[in-house]
DNA sequence: TTGTATGCGTTATCAT
DNA sequence: ATGATAACGCATACAA
């Protein structure tokens, strides 16, 4: 104990009893008395020690630490704020409780894309993977990784991936729905519609949300003009731009995410519309982009830090060897969303 | 080697030869003949061998993992693009070399914040530890660190720091002379500066840029409104407010970041000015806001992502013994930044 | 160029 | 309620 850090036997020693009891006492375990613990939290603040994580690791065949596996694309770079936040959720989460997070970036169009995730479970770096858009809907990777029984979560997931792995997400379908009875109850009849891209199934739930709202107000889907864009601001860009140089301009654009809405604003703005006079436009995350922009962006609010944060919490009892907190739909726990208005929708001009 | 996961015994005899031989074709060590690593490499592939992290950190006395260190702030939420890109940078240079990172939020206004640095050193979780503004400026903390020769490096570090640890920056005096000079150019005369938060000493070079620009070109500094923001966007908008309602109006507003110039965009919409031709208004970073905003604004250009990796792996070599890359400024590390003309900055209407 | 012996600091198992 | 002992899988100094 002379010269390097203390170890939990310099503790032992100094309590004065066995290197079992501080790992009792450190790790909360039962059987130990309450004259023993204070002895031991007493040495332990005198020596300053603190546990050695590698050795804790290797001795208990936990890393503490989760993955999370996010899409990396040349086309979505910088990591827009979507990951961002699910990943900062995640991280506050794991800092609470001792537990590290490492991250991952997986080109979601290599053709390795699965091989490369199951690689990361076998690296056996880390005791959970938390699983982001597009994978979280791959459903062929969440059965291989359900056969071989790695705990995993998987955020923002559509029905049919919720149905295999514990998952965290919004109910999409209906928040589709909100944002299109919103414009619909301001007057707008005349729709457009810009979808993300294709893997991404709880995006296209939005979409199956805006049709009920237009089939219920007797307005035929087919009526709207619908695009598919990349969830980038230049994908709203230019989708946008075809949308609004076509003949029988729509009065109300419904992107399937902020970045899209922002790009089409700013199409808007270049072409000298009144906005929202001329145009409404909304979006989807309520991203801090959309506060900020102008106009201020009507959208629905996804917690998207709170979904990263119960993410990693379902991982750290599946960990512990917990039983599941129940979830409200199966596997499937829903977090509520709120559609937020700001100045990006009024009524149509007449 | 019968039941779990192969480890590097189940490999040495495979291949025949003993464990530290294994160990040293996997660690690229000295001195092994060509047909021995054969063996070795081909007894891995077949054994589906992966080293044990974990292992190999509890028996080198080395974690393989980075920690970052970043601000949280009430203020700051959500994290904002300029820590991201930081963090992602270094991410991506981790991941090319097995490293992990490991993220850690510490609030600088805490009185504990020098402490809890201390303490994550402390923890031993990592080999080296990267700090962002304003840890990165804090001269006592960075003694302290330097005083129990922990590798660190510090990111866009004003001078100060720079002479005591390794840094990793842009030269922000440069940068703010550059963008003055941009408008001095386009003709204008009236200016007003807003600042970020103190601590923050590489912004507040940008001012001292400003003012070197201001008196070369012969305009009094004094005959600047200067103001003091915290590097938000609100704080841009309530700024801007003050200063734009104010009498003699500035033709020209710097903002020593980018989402405070956003808010000032913001602003001056809401007042109903005509952009850029009543007000200029520039920004710094370049983050992605500055090109979706209306009008998009003229900024310069700091490659965050590059910092954040080499400040990684000038810690790699610090990590492993080898001697640190040689610095073009004594420990400081320049990485050149860029001026980038957008629209929010024109000739002033005369 | 290759191998032997030892230790890293903790948790788990089983005993008392 | 507490303890003795054995892994955990690898790297390192040193020997050959």
């Amino acid at each position: 104990m002379g010269s390097g850090k203390p170890t939990i036997d310099d503790v032992a020693a100094l309590a004065g009893v066995a290197r079992v009891t501080v790992s009792r006492v450190l790790n909360g375990g039962p059987n130990v008395s309450d004259k023993v613990r204070q002895a031991v939290l007493a040495a332990v603040e005198k020596l300053q020690y603190k546990v050695n994580v590698q050795a804790r690791s290797l001795a208990g065949g936990k890393s503490r630490v989760l993955g999370l596996i996010y899409s990396s694309d040349v086309e979505t770079e910088p990591n827009s704020f979507y990951y961002s936040a699910i990943e900062l959720g995640a991280l506050r989460a794991c800092s609470q409780v001792g537990f590290q997070l490492g991250t991952h970036a997986v080109n979601q169009h290599s053709l390795r894309k699965a091989d490369l995730v199951m690689e990361i479970i076998r690296s056996r770096r880390y005791d959970g993977l938390i699983l982001t858009p597009p994978f979280s809907d791959d459903a062929e990777l969440l059965e291989n990784i359900k056969a071989v029984r790695f705990p995993v979560v998987a955020v923002s997931a559509g029905r049919p991936a919720q149905s295999i792995v514990p998952s965290v997400s919004i109910d999409d379908e209906a928040a589709g729905y909100e944002l299109t009875r919103h414009l619909l109850l301001l007057g707008h009849r005349r729709f457009a519609f810009i979808k993300g891209l294709e893997g991404h199934v709880s995006a296209e739930d939005r979409y199956l949300g805006f049709v009920r709202a237009l089939e219920q107000a007797g307005i035929a889907p087919t009526s709207a003009r619908v695009e598919r864009g990349s969830f980038t601001f230049r994908s709203g860009i230019d989708i946008a731009a075809r949308i609004l140089n076509g003949s029988d301009r729509p009065t109300a654009l419904i992107c399937a995410n902020d970045d899209m809405a922002v790009g089409a604003l700013f199409t808007a703005h270049k072409m000298g519309l009144q906005l929202p006079r001329e145009l409404s436009v909304v979006g989807f995350d309520d991203t801090p982009v959309s506060e900020i922009i102008w106009p201020p962006l009507t959208t629905i609010h996804q917690p998207l830090k709170t979904m990263g944060a119960r993410a990693a919490e379902i991982l750290f009892d599946t960990v512990s060897g917990e039983p599941p907190q129940p979830a409200e739909h199966g596997l499937a726990n829903l977090v509520p969303h709120r559609l937020v208005i700001r100045e990006s929708a009024s009524s149509p001009s007449l």
